[in-house]
DNA sequence: TAGCAGTATTCTTTTTAAAACATACTGAAA
DNA sequence: TTTCAGTATGTTTTAAAAAGAATACTGCTA
């Protein structure tokens, strides 16, 4: 019998695009929490982030994306708010299948590590 | 035919034990410069990276590992050095395995993203 | 037993990134 | 035409991480 210590394999997976990185696990939170909330103040306060931040994090990603994952509304009733677009929505469901995909596949390939 | 941006997805893999991340990529890289350099001093120098935190980071592995992957030779002619266990070599050998195996899987499952 | 080169360890400084703060802008509605 | 809540943007502060500096230890060799 050997010590039986317990390793196991973690795996993150992000999209990159010419300039870098575009959209990890941190953004798609963002994005669903913008969806949830319809504003982008809100979903910065859920997630206890600074909403400066997760304003330059929108702002980035629909201009680097083919077309904007967040629609943003300005003024109004209420103030405005923020809502995800098709695309954006989309790009949700698209990463979380690419992920589980190669997570899956990645326990299933890795048993009894030993280091 | 579409604006053609082109999107990918990176992947990153380590190792996890019961505290924490073990073992990923820039660990590695510094086990396999003491190995081809002889010591923890030049390994580290060779990466930029200062010795106090190139030190800290075997400290660590040896502990956290089932046997030392990096023994250290203290004083003598030259002053001593660090070399690679033959578990250092294998863990080197197994991560790099891994990785390859999870990443051929990545890129062969995600073609033409689209956001 | 003095020199040597690398390991071992602590302390201080610098750099960097994140958070906090402040303030102007927008436009529907009352 | 004032209110309101969210967007937009610059500046300052704080905290965490990295780097750097300084010093002691080790044990072969000449």
């Amino acid at each position: 019998m050997s010590e039986n210590k317990k390793y196991s394999i973690a795996v993150r997976i992000w999209v990159e695009e010419a300039e870098g990185s575009f959209l990890g696990i941190g953004r798609v939170w963002l994005l669903e929490n913008i969806g949830k909330t319809g504003s982008i103040t809100n979903a910065a306060k859920e997630m206890k982030m600074a909403y400066r931040q997760a304003w330059q994090l929108v702002e980035e990603m629909n201009k680097r994306a083919e077309s904007p994952l967040v629609e943003k509304l300005l003024g109004g009733k209420g103030g405005g708010g923020a809502r995800l677009t098709e695309a954006g929505e989309k790009a949700i469901q698209t990463f979380y299948e690419i992920e589980k995909r190669i997570k899956d596949f990645a326990q299933k390939e890795t048993q009894n590590l030993k280091f």
